[in-house]
DNA sequence: CATATAAATTGTCTTATTGACAATTAATAA
DNA sequence: TTATTAATTGTCAATAAGACAATTTATATG
């Protein structure tokens, strides 16, 4: 093996931002470091890529081992490589973003593991340019919320409009009209209506609703497209 | 240095997809592999990263190497990490893309480089996973090209609304009815009428526009968002 | 010189879509 | 029984989109 002979072999890391929502808000789950330099500081969920494996199966890794968390949506969105980024060597970095259902992640995260949730709207200092990753994998949550159905992974199974709202007004950090997100939903035929309703919210109760990904698959492929703006 | 000294170093490289416009057609820059393995079969422009330059720098100086570009638009979109995407060692590589114009790049292009555009609807077969690399660069350029105005990047400073109607069809690989088109641009107040014809393509003569980059950000800032769908 | 020609450009009409906000419904707590 | 409050539907004006007809403008041609 002797054909690139010349060239330099350099850190190949995999980073992921977990994203989480919870009570109106959206999280980020981040970790102490436990390795030099700047154990103890706060850092994404991040790992050294192996010769062996693949960028995504080096994210889902990196992600149970500092987790436990499997079967994550996760996205790659971009790579990172500016020269000094990690002051200990010339590292290559591969962002991951992951939706997870907070409520859900919260029982499995034992005390094993050292992940702890933030507010997107009050991140701590982070180590190296996780600052700037977060930003990035934020826009382009923003970005895949209004042309594709990926909210729907932050949700339970079954959730309501109000629910739902709420979410996309913790993405955006906006607020929205109840009467206009709705009808835009009305119109998505793959949003099954359930015979059930949710009444911890309100007095009236407030219907429960479940996402056919079938169905948006075959909505999609006739070429109807997925929006929602906040 | 040895904070990370159980981990492998692995190749890293940086691709470029290269493309540009003329006569109607979306094309693609290609070039014949000069090394082994696979010396002479069609190849994406690339090469290894080095230890003192960032993936950017990395994308534009190979770019510059193998046809003598420079200052052209590169963006990266994404990195493959498959484990046996080069068969003669693992190499992790991260994507870019480019929008130049092709009828200034034919001149810079002197036979000095083994370099050749193939039209996007007639790719030859590629080295490793380059396939797979180009198919996502131009459903990158397509969605970049709906929502931002990179495509101008493919035409002179002046252009036609023709022209820019036949660029837009050749991305898309789709027809537009000419007087819509025109309308949405209207709104653009970004777009300056010249005083000036292109007398070249019609007995009446088409008026020249200049895209004017600081205007487009002035209404960007204001929250007015670029739209330009097929 | 008059006019046929063809791209370039503008206009029209109908049908969605959007945003703002008013009105109604449906349970339950008081 | 009724007041309350979230959930849900409806209304109306303004804007945008799609289809396609009409007009403009210079020139080649007879």
């Amino acid at each position: 093996m002797k054909a690139y002979d010349q060239q330099s072999r350099l850190l190949v890391a995999v980073d992921c931002i977990i994203f989480g929502f919870k009570e109106g808000k959206l999280n980020l789950l981040l970790i102490r470091r436990d390795f030099e330099p700047r154990r103890g500081e706060w850092s994404l969920m991040g790992g050294f890529l192996k010769e062996d494996e693949s960028l995504d199966d080096a994210a889902a890794r990196v992600l149970k081992e500092l987790t436990g968390l499997t079967e994550v949506y996760l996205e790659q969105f971009r790579a990172f490589g500016e020269v000094n980024r990690d002051e200990a060597e010339r590292t290559v970095s591969v962002g991951y973003y992951a939706l997870v259902e907070q409520p859900v992640v919260d029982k499995q995260l034992s005390r094993d593991y050292a992940a702890h949730w933030v507010s997107v709207d009050d991140i701590p200092p982070l180590v190296f340019d996780h600052r700037e990753m977060v930003a990035a994998a934020l826009r382009r949550l923003r970005h895949r919320a209004t042309h594709e159905p990926v909210g729907f992974e932050l949700l339970p199974e079954k959730f309501t409009i109000t629910q739902l709202q709420a979410l996309y007004e913790g993405i955006f950090g906006t607020s929205i009209d109840a009467g206009n997100f709705r009808r835009r939903l009305r119109k998505m035929d793959y949003l099954e209506r359930l015979a059930e309703k949710d009444t911890s919210g309100s007095r009236k109760g407030a219907w429960y609703y479940q996402f056919k990904s079938e169905r948006y698959a075959a909505a999609k492929s006739e070429g109807s497209d997925f929006l929602l703006k906040p």
